[in-house]
DNA sequence: TATAGTATCAGACTACAGTCTAGTTTTTTG
DNA sequence: CAAAAAACTAGACTGTAGTCTGATACTATA
């Protein structure tokens, strides 16, 4: 066989057919209002084929949250050294909210969030929020370094309780059917738990 | 006719039966291990009956979710008068927390947050919030009375942090697979907001 | 190239929430 | 009290996610 490179699997071509159409029809008619039978028959596939290279339909939809980590990364990357870290986790904060809100939408959180508290098993969105943890944990030790924190509190507990303000922003706002910002939401909440959280002097 | 009392309508006797065995049901086995179809079966009543009096299978879950709005209430009206309101607001948080847990359980907070977020419309668990809403405006209006908050907050603020920050406690110890309680994730974060919206003295 | 093993695929089938319709019982009204 | 209206009930039916089974195509190996 001339060709080096092993032939590719007739699955990788059904897989990218799917998922095209797949997001294609949600951005068109929205998550709920699509079914898998419309999927697989638009791209001339099959349940068969759907299920698998995809574990649900959410599992589909939440490929696209799969960009979100390399988000984290490049925000994290682009801060100068020499800056606050209690700074750079608000900066961070709003970044992420934006990028969520804008790239993401209202739609998708909510599905991964509907999906993160139904599935025992890995999600996209628990993997990520790994990484988001890592990322924050790594701004607060730098915070901590630099003394910057209020000493009564542990890095778990004050990484904690950043996790929780995103997740309770993103909630709230999922919940609300108003056009009212993300950032809105998690502005002022992620600036008064950082004042909570740092050293009184 | 003598009774002056209008007979009772058959259909509460069905919906009170059809209750009782749902609950039992669910606590036996959980909410997703029990079908509409088993509770009609074990009920001698029919899929009609069930849809008539209860929206949907969650709707009938979120029944116990009522209680909530009394223990609001009953924690509020336990307040002495002259506690400092930011104290209130704290141990308001954390009864409240406790009250979740222990009596509705983990289950049941996870089938509510996952209805709430897919349904269009009413749910106990929205309008419990539009009270427990009131009752931290009402603490928090204390509090700016006595001028302990940061005076450049907004009462809505201030309000809607503490409306996520509890979303967020719960959201968070629901996603948890461990047994580590929802005062233990609640406890210091509500501590360090509450700290955050003080006015610094 | 024949054979065995594995990945992929089609679509019938299952499970289950929720809808619909037709019939029954109860209440109201004249 | 009879007729009409309303409330209630049974269970067949629908929609849709996800499973299962048995082909079919591809790959590796001899």
């Amino acid at each position: 066989m001339i060709e080096p490179v092993k032939k590719q699997r007739r699955g990788e071509e059904t897989k990218k057919k799917i998922l095209a159409v797949a997001l294609r029809l949600f951005a068109e008619k929205g998550f709920n209002k699509v079914t898998v039978d419309d999927i697989v028959k638009k791209s001339a596939t099959s349940k068969g084929s759907f299920y698998q290279h995809f574990r649900s339909k959410s599992d589909i939809f939440l490929v696209r949250f799969t960009e979100v980590d390399n988000y984290y990364l490049e925000v994290y990357e682009s801060f100068p050294e020499n800056m606050d870290p209690i700074e750079k986790l608000s900066i961070f904060s709003q970044k992420l909210m934006n990028f969520l809100e804008v790239e993401m939408g209202k739609d998708l959180m909510k599905v991964i969030y509907n999906a993160a508290l139904e599935s025992k098993e890995h999600t996209y969105f628990l993997d990520s929020n790994r990484s988001l943890f890592k990322i924050t944990r790594k701004l607060l030790e730098e915070a901590i370094e630099e003394d910057k924190i209020d000493s009564e509190l542990s890095l778990d507990d004050v990484s904690t309780m950043i996790t929780q303000s995103f997740m309770g922003s993103i909630y709230h706002w999922g919940l609300q059917n108003t056009d009212r910002s993300l950032e809105s939401f998690s502005k002022p909440f992620v600036k008064t738990l950082l004042k909570g959280i740092s050293k009184t002097t």
